[in-house]
Order: structure tokens, then C-alpha cells, then sequence
DNA sequence: AAGTGGTCTAGACCACAGG
DNA sequence: CTGTGGTCTAGACCACTTC
């Protein structure tokens, strides 16, 4: 069970910086008190606070300290590879998803380039609307290779497709290349979407691949572009 | 000057992945190997390699090796916090910045609550349009806070205001908060961007701090809807 | 069983901030 | 000058893949 040192110290010490039990704009103890605290080494602390530091916690300044950041206005989660699921129970909104489309497909030739299939390869293709207080606003169409993900009902695609593919068939997930661009709505959308006078989508186009490095999803998440907002921390450099 | 190692392994790596000297799909060197090659320890070669998957180069597996993703899609820079200059420099299309307004302002009750202004800061209020082959796509409006900027000029502005700011003041940048939504057009950005049938515009708010963690800038960076594209790579999980 | 990456350690030296 | 974070090292053990 138990996870990493490391990641044991980022747990505790982002927890503390959420809620506040350390103060904003104040300095964490220094490395090698930390290290004390913890009965860790240098690194091993050192490795907990570049991970406080990537997601924007904290910022270390040589030879001062570690400065903890402002975290309070940051949406959860700030950017990454999150399922709709995790997002919504993150959420004070009531969220609800309806399967409208659930097929084995022989994919077409434009599917088979972007995914790189081989001819005898089927693909699961599942469309879903999600809705916020009545009005459906995100519309998820998605790919999956039938080799890696053998079985699909609508019910684990109403409830959360990750969760299936991680905890039931114990899949690891690694990474995924997005691309995020903004459209006319097509007819598709209107008539899963609830669409006001506003007639652009933002498109959300995800290559998914798994810890192998295997692609095993593709999914296009089309958003109503007035519900559309994405939140980022970015770093200089290419640390 | 020079950086410290393991950015050298990283950027020597990263380089020969990107000539496609090292194949997508196959195997790197293990750790072992590496750090012999580069005389370094594994520890120091571990954190090149943590850039690399970081970025996306490659996918690190256990008990068999780091295997080289395909990287040759990828729109440079995935993400992270690159000027427009910078930008523009990887590309083949002809970009030209237009000043078009160049002030020094008391700001307004909106921006000194966004940037926590004291009562008697001053800041510089900047507006550019950015065009691509004779067309304004994107629309520029950056406020710095005076006492760290103290001088600009149009020339600056036009040329590119990071590079002033790093390399002439010396000041280091550090990260940025930023948010991305679709709204639309103002008259601003009529007045400005060359407008086609498409009234929409997705808009960047970045909130820039330094190095030394103080927020030195506001941006407001408008894109023309149908010119924006925004490419990411993203991990699972919060490493 | 052998080889891979994942983690942790103790110690060393360097670069920078602040008194 | 002291104390801070930044880097590097050599060695140890563990977890996983592959044969």
C-alpha cells in the first residue's frame, strides 16, 4: 500500500498549505528542518517540495527559503489528466451524465491514421452529454481500442469510464497530448447540447495512452463555449 | 555559465530525440549506461530523465526501460510560459507586433484588487496587436507594475517585452497563474484584430510573478477564435 | 536469476541571501 | 560570516519485467 516517502511528505504538506495550516506568503521550514521532522533525508524532502513546486504551491528562492504560494483561488485541479468524474466530485454543482451512443465501430480511414489501428482492430465508441443543473453543456465522444478495453455497458460509461479501466481491469493510465480549439457548433452538438444563442463549441481533442506507453483513447470533448474554462500554472524554463 | 549537468544530459538528449537521432519507439540507454556515457552518477542522470518524461519525450517503465515518444507532432512549446517572441521565432510564418498604445496609469479599483496594488503604484499599460501574414489575430493588453518596470518604450514593446525584462533589467521570471475562456468580440478588439464573420475570441488572463515570487504583471491576451490553437501534454496524477 | 527502473540515504561542495 | 537552497555522488535496497 504505503507510497512513497516522498510523496507521503507532498501529501501532508500540500494538504496543510490547502487548508491553510500554513499561511501564505510565509516560508516552510527549511530542508533540513523539514528533514528532521520527517526522518527523511535531504533529497528525499527535496524531492516532496519540486513536486509542492510544479503544481504551484510553493516557490523556492536559493539561499532565502520556500515561499508558500496563494493556492486558495487555483479550481481544482489546475490542469493535468482528470476524469470528468473526479472534477465533478470536486464540484458544488450537480453533474449528470446520459450515454447516448454505445457501439463496436470498424473505425474509418481518418480513425485509423490519428489512432494508428491495424485493419482487424474494432473500436468502442461511446457519446455522452454532460449536464449541470439541467443544461447539458460538454458533449464526450470517445474512442477505445477493443484489444485493451474487451467489455463496455452504458452503465460504467454513465458512471466513470476511468474508474473501470483503472480499478476493474487494472490498467494504468500515463499520459495523454491534448489539443484544445474552438468550432461552430455542428448539428451533433445542438442536438445533444443545450445551446443558447451562442453557436461555437471548444473542442477538446485527447490522445490517451496507458504506463506502457500504449495509445489506447481517443476523445473528442466538446464544450459549450460560454461554460468553457480552463485554469493553468505554468513555470518558465523547462523544469 | 555553464547550467548544471544534468540540464546539459537533458538538453543534449532532448536534442537528439528531436533530430530523430534517437527513434521514437525504441529503447534509451539504461540508467546504468547513461551514466557512464555522460560520467555521471545514476541519481544525476535520473534527473535529466525526469525533465524528459516531464515534457514528453519519453516514458519511463519499470523493469524494462525509457521508451522514446513520438515527438515530431508536437507544436513547439507544449505549454508552460513562452513570450510571443519566442514563439514566433519557431515559426515560418511572417509575425509583426504593432504598439499601439503605451501609458503610464493609476489603475482602476478592478486591477489593483487583481494585482494587489498599493494606493500610490503606478503601472505601464501596454496594447499590441499581433498579425500573421497581413491579418491581427491577437490582441495584447499587458499592465506592469512601474516600480519594477520603471522605463518602456514603443521600441521595446515592439521587439519583445520579456527579453527587456530578463536580459536588460535582469530580472528573473518565475511563474504565471493563467485562465482561458471564449467570449465576445469587444469593440476593442474590432477596433484592433482583423475580424472575420466570427465574433468570438478566447482570452488568456495571466497573472506573471518573478522568481522572487512577486507578481509583477497582468496580461490579457486575445486570440482571434479561429486562429487559436493550444497544444498540452499531460500526466496522470500529480507528479 | 539477472537486469531494469524506483526510492532512500549520508555526505560533500557550490551559489546565493542576509546580517 | 552563517544559513539557505542547488547539485552531485556512491552505495544500498526494493519492485517489476524478462528470461
Amino acid at each position: 500500500m504505503g507510497k512513497s516517502k516522498f510523496v507521503s511528505i507532498y501529501n501532508d504538506l500540500s494538504e496543510k498549505i490547502h487548508k491553510q495550516r500554513i499561511e501564505s506568503g510565509s516560508l516552510l521550514p527549511t530542508e533540513n528542518e523539514l528533514s528532521a521532522q520527517y526522518r527523511a533525508s535531504r533529497e528525499t524532502i527535496r524531492k516532496a517540495l519540486a513536486m509542492l513546486s510544479r503544481n504551484g504551491y510553493i516557490q523556492k528562492i536559493q539561499g532565502k527559503g520556500s515561499i508558500v504560494l496563494d493556492v486558495s483561488r487555483q479550481t481544482f485541479p489546475i490542469s493535468g489528466l482528470t476524469s470528468f468524474r473526479e472534477l465533478a466530485s470536486h464540484s458544488k454543482d450537480h453533474w449528470k451524465t446520459e450515454v447516448h451512443q454505445l457501439v463496436l465501430l470498424k473505425p474509418d480511414n481518418h480513425l485509423k491514421m490519428l489512432m494508428n489501428l491495424q485493419n482487424d482492430q474494432t473500436v468502442w465508441n461511446v457519446i455522452r452529454s454532460r449536464s449541470v443543473n439541467g443544461e447539458a453543456v460538454i458533449l464526450d465522444r470517445d474512442y477505445l481500442i477493443q484489444s485493451i478495453v474487451p467489455m463496455l455497458t452504458a452503465d460504467i460509461c454513465e458512471r466513470s469510464l476511468y474508474d473501470y479501466i483503472e480499478n476493474d481491469l487494472g490498467l494504468k493510465i500515463g499520459f495523454a497530448k491534448k489539443e484544445i480549439t474552438v468550432e461552430r457548433a455542428t448539428d451533433e452538438d445542438n442536438r445533444y447540447l443545450t445551446m443558447h444563442e451562442d453557436s461555437h463549441v471548444v473542442v477538446v481533442r485527447s490522445l490517451v495512452y496507458l504506463e506502457s506507453a500504449e495509445l489506447f483513447q481517443y476523445t473528442e470533448s466538446r464544450h459549450r463555449a460560454d461554460k468553457f474554462r480552463f485554469v493553468d500554472f505554468a513555470r518558465r524554463g523547462h523544469q
